[in-house]
RNA sequence: CGGGGUGUAGCGCAGUCCGGUUAGCGCACCUGCUUUGGGAGCAGGGGGUCCAAGGUUCGAAUCCUUGUACCCCGACCA
């Protein structure tokens, strides 16, 4: 084992292998037995947890509430609108049946030829059919408006490659799907929540994001407008974290969802829907970590700060803990979580290794020299530093250094994107460029064919069109770079994931 | 669906070209002793339908045929 870890693919010489190895070895995921399909393990799974609670609070606070639809759409229902059942049928698992029976030639069961369903139905890729057609029920008035729904659920989508967390059959997401009374309130509700996320993967996850809409050929299946959020990993290719839609009256009208309106006049509702997923993980993930493991940022480490007692005899040991159980009940007491590992089957320095590679934030050593001395070895896992200090005031020390490696993260990976960023000016120079990853911001004449032929020629794709430009230059007029017509501003080009 | 690769112990692999005792190694596991401030050392031990089926042969993990599973690269990815 100890030997396999240490083994681990660096960085720089396979990022997919290293990634793979990390979410494996750092205990958050393994493939499955279904193709395509993850376990998320215990400790993977406390990560997801802990940011599905922040994020459940902070739909809360914009008035959303949450409500269960159902795994299996009627096939019929995805027909409804044109561009959304375009968008998702090539990848949708169908359940045809509905009873196995023995096998006559063998062992084992068959499918029941006879138990064939009369209309198929499809294992969500994404639920907004099925909730608008409940949602028709629900809406009469304008004072049934506006409805504020999300579901934590799971959705499949039957990828042809899959990665770990970045793409899988099966993920587990949160939709929120609202409906309102005008077209503005809608678009802000859409707007509102691109923040909300952009906020989450800032302030909670230290990943720095570029928020804007989607250009037209990469929006949503159905959407009117997209918002997304763009986040840039460490070997250059861009990652959608999260998407807001602005659905316009699109499934409004495919689901015949209409409201009485103050003068009594029959209106189709506005509509938004805006999600994220497990693919967060794979963010957090490939934002931070490094070649020894994992890095997470201390408000959402299932485990902030472990502490790791060195001893050789037993009374050395029953020392250490009557000295450790005064500190980790006044860390928890400040909401801090802490782990005390005084396990003898372990070597510390084995132990050192393990939670490093988990990501554990802080890690506190105390061993004999240090109860004479009245010192502590204290190691943050951000920069793999080690400093020896007083024991005195060690939970207050801990409470601010778990703040500091929290910004400290969030300002490497932001010096880190940030230097991904470059502004193009010519075809030539793009196509060069693009091949040494990161985003590139270039004039675009605003058309589709342009666009899909840089996507040919390239892999690059329009992420954004950002809201908040980082130069004023970005904002102003240009030329296109590939096909010299006029282009109003600057757009996000990056290969992404 | 196209191109390439791999199936041998829980995991990672050697052995296959060129058939020949009882199929081997590392890690993990179990037992004991010594250890414990950066992934412990020594000694002993357990664990295998060599992916499947068929064929060639005195003899097959090894050669042949067919099947099958998985991985990688493409295509795909609102």
């Amino acid at each position: 084992m100890a030997k396999e870890l240490k083994e681990m693919t660096s960085r720089s010489e396979n990022y997919s292998q290293w990634y793979n190895d990390l979410v494996v070895k750092a205990d958050l995921a393994e493939q499955s037995a279904v193709r395509g399909c993850m376990v998320i393990k215990p400790y993977g799974y406390a990560i997801w947890e802990k940011m599905q609670r922040v994020l459940d609070d902070m739909f809360k606070q914009t008035g959303v509430q949450n409500a269960y639809f159902p795994l299996l759409i009627p096939k019929s229902f995805l027909c409804k609108e044109a561009e959304h059942v375009e968008g998702f049928a090539k990848e949708c698992a169908v359940v045809t049946h509905y009873r196995l029976k023995n096998d006559p030639n063998g062992q084992g069961v068959v499918v029941d030829p006879e138990a064939r369903l009369e209309e198929e139905l499809i294992v969500r890729p994404t639920s907004e059919t099925i909730i608008w057609n409940t949602y028709k029920n629900w809406i009469h008035s304008w004072r049934d408006l506006p409805l504020l729904c999300n579901q934590w659920c799971n959705v499949m989508r039957w990828e042809m490659r899959t990665r770990l967390f970045l793409r899988t059959s099966e993920f587990l997401w949160q939709e929120g799907h609202t409906a309102h009374a005008t077209s503005e309130e809608a678009a802000a509700k859409a707007m509102e929540m691109i923040n909300v996320y952009g906020d989450f993967a800032e302030q909670w996850m230290a990943v720095p994001v570029i928020k804007g809409p989607k250009s037209p050929n990469e929006r949503f299946a159905g959407a009117v407008d997209t918002f997304t959020i763009e986040a840039m990993m460490q070997d250059g290719k861009a990652l959608q974290a999260g998407t807001s839609h602005f659905l316009g009256q699109n499934f409004a009208k495919a689901f015949d969802v209409t409201y009485v309106n103050k003068e009594n006049k029959e209106e189709y509702v506005w509509a938004t829907s805006w999600g994220v997923s497990t693919r967060l993980m794979g963010a957090l993930i490939m934002t931070h970590s490094d070649d020894n493991g994992l890095v997470l940022p201390p408000k959402l480490a299932p485990i902030q700060v472990v502490i790791v007692p060195i001893f050789k005899k037993p009374e050395e040991l029953a020392a250490i803990d009557a000295k450790v159980a005064e500190w980790t009940k006044a860390l928890r007491a400040k909401g801090i979580s802490v782990k005390y590992d005084n396990a003898d089957n372990k070597r510390p320095g084995f132990k050192f290794s393990e939670y490093e590679l988990k990501g554990i934030p802080v890690r506190l050593a105390l061993g004999a020299r240090d109860m004479e001395n009245n010192t502590i070895e204290v190691m943050r896992r951000d920069t793999l530093t080690k400093e020896t200090v007083s024991q005195d005031g060690i939970v207050e020390y801990v409470e601010n250094l778990l703040e500091d490696i929290q910004n400290n993260i969030f300002a490497k990976a932001k010096a880190m994107r940030d230097g991904f960023i470059r502004r193009v000016d010519t075809w030539e120079e793009f196509k060069v460029e693009i091949e040494k990853g990161g985003f590139l911001l270039c004039h675009w004449d605003g058309t589709t064919e342009t666009e899909e032929r840089i996507k040919d020629e390239t892999k690059a794709t329009i992420r954004c069109i950002p809201f908040e430009a980082m130069d004023e230059e970005d904002l102003k007029p240009g030329v296109d770079m590939v096909t010299g017509k006029p282009s109003a501003r600057r757009v996000l080009f990056a290969r992404s994931y």
